[in-house]
DNA sequence: TATACCGGTTACTTTAAGGATACTTAATTG
DNA sequence: CAATTAAGTATCCTTAAAGTAACCGGTATA
């Protein structure tokens, strides 16, 4: 094997978990449902500052055709819709774990030299 | 302490890690780094498919600045830069990792539904 | 009657990241 | 002498993501 191939080996599932967790509010979002458990639509707006609703509605069905988030239309009036993360969304729960981990440590280091 | 600044308390290391792995080449530039130990300027840009050297440029100061990567100058005619990956930017290895085994379970269960 | 909330959608504008290309200085090769 | 390599920089352009604001049908409240 090549050095490109051998690249693009490694590279491919780092870009595949990536895709899920890139822009601006995704990962916020999924902090949002994993800290508050089932959500409506417009209790996740109001918990995160400056989210628009048209963002929030496009990276919520993002995230609901990949399997992260689920969306449940309840029966009452008016309709409300409720969001949480599915069992698959929680196996990213350790790429989360690191990712907090290693920034705990970075941000020490960094306010350790200021 | 209310909602909000409990998930700005889970979200900030996110945020802090989030921000040296995003854009379109960090972390190709990381990879090709990891693989291919001490490289040159035009090795990395060799080896990275479709990069163009600003953004490379841009990118490896980027890492520098935040020490993830070192650059050497060689006293050699043309003179010629190396850059390798920082014992502390090593320490992202176990995020690497994490990010590598989920991004495989998810391609599996990609496929697999396929 | 009208005002507000529910969960969105549509159309338009702005911003930031990245791409394309030319250029730089100094040395080397043919 | 002309072309090439080295490691970038400068300038302009394109694109994609996100922001802004208006609007939708349906329901409920004052």
């Amino acid at each position: 094997m090549d050095e490109k191939s051998e690249i693009s080996k490694k590279l491919l599932p780092i870009m595949d978990t990536m895709e899920l967790l890139s822009g601006r509010w995704k990962i916020i979002i999924m902090t949002t449902l994993y800290l508050g458990g089932r959500m409506r639509f417009n209790e996740i707006k109001r918990s995160i500052p400056r989210i628009t609703g048209r963002v929030l509605s496009k990276d919520l069905k993002f995230l609901e055709q990949h399997d992260i988030v689920s969306r449940t239309v309840k029966d009452t009036s008016p309709i409300t819709v409720e969001y949480e993360l599915t069992e698959y969304g929680r196996t990213l729960d350790p790429v989360f774990k690191e990712l907090t981990h290693w920034g705990i440590k970075h941000r020490k280091k960094i306010i350790g030299l200021g």
